[in-house]
DNA sequence: GAATATTGACTGACTATTCAGTAGGAGACA
DNA sequence: TGTCTCCTACTGAATAGTCAGTCAATATTC
């Protein structure tokens, strides 16, 4: 638990003086690594400190307050799985299917579905303080992905053509993916990557079984 | 935030002393609003008291210590949770899709689906220590709820035919349940129960197409 | 030497828990 | 019916522990 994220390399003692970016991304890490092993509401400054190998005056030199620390952290989470997902969807071919299938996979890249990260966007879910702050600075992030998930399934809808309202498919597709996360959390037997991604390909067949099978993208 | 829950009867004054488990399950059901009104975290004894208008003394007269009021909490709303969808399963025609569908409400329920119920699941969810807790006292109800859905999703599956593995239609049921219980807390406008029941059904729908229309079971 | 980063002892606020005392009700007995 | 005694629920002040935030001293880098 005291481990020191940054272990000093052989032979160049690690800096003592770190810059600015790069102590706030540790303790940022920290954070997170603390919230999953202590859950939120035990989560010390002292703990994210002594997680990154600090002292906890440090916290406040960089973040004025636990609630900025805790803030900035969300924040840090929302950005990452933003950039994620539309990295993905630009890097992905413009077909419909092409684009449903690079954000379903979006989700299960191994840079952000890390145990780690899952449990602290469930704590954060949790703690009902969060959810207006998340609101107030992320909405727009979860505007813009419900908005492109639904234009996504419309064009599908029409290329197929399919019968489902894409509307409902999109929500549907959606909390899916919602729901293999936290279950990915929360289940005994948690299963894996691969499992909670076939688990989405379902479904995704079941709507549009013209594109998808159960193991993925056609053809 | 202060107002007593137990308003005294015009005539007849609230006596002063009440049983051992009124007293208990008050306290369990102010636990629930505390936390869903001010998050886990931020949760404390006299907050607890307060709302149900009695000391915080009391607290730790019938529970003994803060720790065990939370657990009872939590066992309570599983238990309820469990007893809501085996009353739904037993009520049901035995035909499997009314079984499916009975399950697929029961979710829905307006004695357990309230605001505050979802937000103190979302909390005992995303509070680390509350996961293994929680395993060791109702993993058991989980087992029991997904081996309940999959035999009736194999069986509707028979029925149909359809051509779907079942063990993965129950599954995306289930998440999409999650799911959506989920998104009614988090979501910037909350959707009401109807249309939350209205995207499980377009699930089923999208499973079991013989059996289920975006509206609901068939026939 | 100046600027900046870092430490860790200290403070003050908060809160879980304890406990001595209060009060209402239920029998026992007259 | 009155009152005495006991039992249990209940109160709230006192205690003890925790932890966020402060700051003077120190280290590091330029």
């Amino acid at each position: 638990m005291n481990d020191p994220i940054v272990k000093p390399v052989a032979d160049a003692p690690a800096p003592r003086k770190l810059s600015r970016e790069f102590r706030r991304q540790q303790l940022i890490d920290s954070t997170i690594e603390t919230i999953a092993a202590r859950g939120y509401a035990r989560t010390t400054l002292t703990d994210v400190a002594n997680h990154a190998g600090l002292s906890h005056g440090l916290v406040n030199f960089h973040f004025q307050t636990k609630e900025k620390l805790l803030t900035e952290t969300l924040l840090f989470l929302a950005e990452e799985y933003r950039a994620n997902w539309t990295r993905a969807l630009a890097a992905a071919d413009s077909a419909p299917a092409a684009q449903l299938d690079a954000m379903l996979r979006a989700d299960f890249n191994p840079a952000i579905c890390t145990p780690a990260k899952l449990s602290a966007w469930c704590a954060f879910w949790g703690e009902a303080q969060c959810r207006p702050l998340y609101q107030e600075h992320c909405g727009s992030n979860d505007e813009a992905y419900f908005t492109a998930i639904e234009t996504i399934c419309k064009d599908l809808s029409d290329e197929g053509p399919y019968s489902y309202n894409p509307s409902r498919a999109a929500r549907v597709l959606r909390v899916t993916l919602e729901g293999v996360w936290l279950d990915m959390m929360t289940t005994n037997t948690p299963y894996s990557r691969a499992e909670a991604l076939a688990t989405v390909y379902a479904c995704a067949a079941a709507f549009f079984p013209r594109h998808f099978t159960g193991e993925g993208l056609m053809g």
